[in-house]
DNA sequence: CTGTTAGCGCATTCAC
DNA sequence: GTGAATGCGCTAACAG
């Protein structure tokens, strides 16, 4: 473990000033060519990294970045990546930065459009977007695009678009995960039942899709005989919630297996417990409340978890390491898929290590 | 997001000098019961969290700290652990720290005990033990203790010791785990077996006795009639294994399920690989090389992972930040345990995000 | 006992 | 194009 290479060091051994070297890494220009040779010949051979926590403390600028995403509920999904953030933000408090936050009604495609238009009309560094409606984020991105504003998604991200980086896991194999669990813990050839949500006019939930895609493709490229059972189920509606699901579940209904590939699976959750459905498995996604109670009760076998906080974390990070350094960052960033059962569950606490 | 409290804002608002508010901090003394309360009071009222990478900067002192563990093998478990560790250090940069390492054979006690006992004699503010050989550790730490050296645990804890905290995962719920995991998996009543290293005069496995105590009462709880086949194996003694093995999967062995309870699943996963044993499940521990590949080809079907990275990470951070703020710790940290399958492996990069 | 102030390290930046 | 000055918040030495 040797002693960490500093400004002045790199300095001294290309025989110029901090102030030239610093000048050469920033490409801030007015530098001889004699000296720029000399520096970026030492920068190849030792591998010089700034220190964070001191550029900031030296650092005189002011950095303003915008947060937008789904209002939040404590301790769900969104509040998760809003946790990762500020825990991004407390590590690296030394830098000075505004963070203003945005959030608007998930469900109304007409609050999202009004918050990302007064966000287009703001003046910032930066804003990380946690992706719900396509058209809606496509307008507003073409909008950052023109006044050059970088911008990070979250969650997920949107085609035709060319953010900074993005963060989600990889929904398509979540499916594919999914569809390899339930037919293994399930008798071969038993009907699988798939929640399908019924929404009213929104484009999106691509996270959905592309998961539906690769449970079907799992299925498909193991001509797996498996009956697949859509039942639909209205998120709006929840006090017809437990007649729409007494279709399939009362009496003899030979389903083995549900799975639930959005976050809405917890009510499903609560409608096993209290009718003491216990002979169907049920596997579901993210780590809302009710998720992690159906988990707990026995009645979820499998919950798969996105790590939002590290979505957050990593967002924020990458973004306050872009603005400080300007370097080439990475765009694809995939999370992993975290398998849970009520044994792990406990344990699974992304963030006690963070503070 | 309101301004980060300093030392100067607490002694502005108590109308004490900072100086002052950092003796009460500190408890360095020298300071009337007027102030103190004053103080006090403003300190009840805000939450003062100093910047450690701050105080790391203006800190005279430097600090040496001892991490014993077994040998490494480059990417499997406890060079992740030491990976953890690094990047501890990493980010925290700004306090100067001196790391020694200090490695032995695991399979033999006589290189344990040779480095503890030089261990033992040297001047340092900490020592990590990486846990393997209980008494050995117990003769260790009595010494540390003596001299009120603090230590910490990584990996797992040992019995009537007072570590200054121990970071591990839940051994007996991983045992708990895999048992209710191979039951969902295979076939009612399938017969499980699970391999057994054959060890000479190694008392300690704790981790390995513990798991085995979760699998089995979680089978006992539930009144499971599988048939449990215990498979030995020596794990000094390789080229044998095949033989050893032929015993229990050649021809019609009736076996459906396998755990491995200990990190060496690895080469029975290669077994079944090579003899294109496809009808016998298995789970195993740890991501060791041959486990992970075991997992890529789609012989192991699930693979748990205890986050050895932050296990150590995390006992670096707890303790630097003991050793600088003196502060309570909490003593049992458990990580989560993570179930991967081949569609989740190449996600897993826990550390993929502190550097 | 208290207030003041000089470091601390190092990236940045300003006066020359 | 240079090199010295600056700043961050905390610690600790020192003068009162």
């Amino acid at each position: 473990m040797q002693r960490k290479i500093r400004i002045k060091d790199i300095a001294e051994m290309s025989g110029v000033s901090p102030g030239t070297v610093d000048r050469i890494i920033h490409n801030r220009g007015r530098v001889s060519e004699e000296a720029r040779q000399a520096v970026e010949e030492v920068l190849r051979r030792v591998n010089y990294k700034p220190n964070i926590h001191i550029t900031g403390l030296s650092l005189r600028r002011k950095y303003e970045v915008i947060i937008t995403t789904p209002d939040l509920m404590e301790g769900e999904y969104w509040d998760s990546i809003h946790l990762g953030i500020r825990k991004a933000l407390q590590e690296y408090e030394n830098i000075r930065i505004k963070c203003s936050v945005y959030t608007y009604n998930q469900y109304d495609i007409h609050s999202c459009r009004r918050v990302y238009d007064e966000i287009a009309a703001l003046d910032t560094d930066a804003v990380i977007i946690g992706t719900t409606f396509k058209e809606e984020t496509l307008r507003l991105v073409r909008k950052l695009e023109e006044r050059e504003i970088p911008y990070l998604f979250v969650d997920s991200t949107v085609e035709n678009t060319s953010p900074l980086a993005y963060f989600t896991s990889d929904h398509y194999v979540c499916g594919y995960l999914i569809a390899r669990l339930i037919t293994s813990i399930t008798e071969k050839g038993s009907r699988i039942g798939m929640l399908q949500a019924v929404r009213i006019g929104d484009e999106s939930a691509n996270t959905s899709i592309l998961r539906k895609m690769g449970f079907a493709d799992y299925l498909m490229e193991r001509n797996i005989p498996n009956e697949i059972v859509r039942i639909p189920f209205s998120a709006l509606e929840p006090e017809k919630y437990d007649r729409q699901m007494d279709l399939y579940f009362k009496g003899d209904h030979a389903i083995r297996g549900v799975v639930v590939l959005n976050s809405r699976g917890g009510m499903l959750a609560d409608y096993f417990y209290r009718k003491s459905i216990q002979d169907v498995r049920l596997i579901c996604v993210d780590l809302t409340r009710p998720n992690v109670e159906g988990l707990r009760n026995g009645v979820i076998d499998f919950l798969i978890g996105q790590e939002p906080e590290r979505q957050g974390f990593l967002a924020m990070k990458t973004l306050l390491e872009y603005l400080i350094y300007h370097g080439s960052v990475k765009v694809q960033n995939y999370v992993s898929l975290d398998i849970l059962t009520r044994d792990t569950i406990n344990y699974y606490n992304r963030f006690s290590f963070i503070s």
